[in-house]
DNA sequence: ACACTATATATAGTTTGACAATATATAGCT
DNA sequence: AGCTATATATTGTCAAACTATATATAGTGT
């Protein structure tokens, strides 16, 4: 149970970080366990993994970040801008479309049976 | 129409040529020509991206390929090993399994009203 | 005959980005 | 005091897709 591929989730972690700030602001951590919790382990960002692709989004204006050092714990909070509610959108959309274009692709082979349905 | 982002594709591309050789041996251009039409051309390999794949599929012992110079056409057709199918199989499910676990992520963004259903 | 496009494969060099490893620091538990 | 969990960051490495280029034949248009 090491989890997915790196190279089969390198695609779409952007859409998996998009999708959890969804329903509000959360900071790195958060995120991280969040994707751990709703994938049955099987999505486990390293912070090296994580921190890159949240500064990406936020140099790309897609979440704006922002420091809580109320706290012993240092956190950083990041939220969808505007412009990142559309790129979720147009991700997820971009998602779909793959996925039905795999099935088909595939669909011979299962056809074949090559593989199961 | 400029087809799929290849970080999309990165983790699915062995997933796609081996799902292509399932109905029987194909050279390399035939594959792309295959991808495209199957996709309504937005998988559409380069010749750059194609290539090195086949090499490391063959590498890896899940294809065979045996060149054809009896035409000025030379062409390497590949053909699956048994050790392919089993890849093919086991790479489809981790996908299925994927897709699934993405569509368990984005469903709270879902439920939101952020995305479309 | 010449040019252009399609067919067919290959490789060198560049770039991207995920990962491992490491660093820093606080909080809580034993 | 030592261990684990929380919390973020960066450096260096590596795999792999892409760009560009190279080679060569077949077919079509002019």
């Amino acid at each position: 149970m090491d989890g997915f591929n790196s190279e089969l989730m390198r695609g779409s972690l952007d859409l998996m970080v998009l999708s959890v700030l969804a329903d509000g602001a959360k900071y790195g951590y958060l995120i991280q366990q969040q994707l751990r919790n709703a994938s049955q382990k099987q999505v486990d960002l390293k912070a090296g993994t994580l921190y890159p692709v949240l500064h990406r989004l936020e140099a790309d204006k897609y979440v704006r970040g922002k420091w809580d050092d109320s706290t012993g714990r240092r956190r950083k909070w990041y939220q969808l801008t505007a412009a990142g509610k559309k790129q979720l959108r147009s991700q997820a959309a971009q998602w779909q479309q793959y996925v039905d274009c795999i099935r088909t692709i595939m669909a011979p082979a299962v056809d074949l049976g090559t593989l199961p349905v």
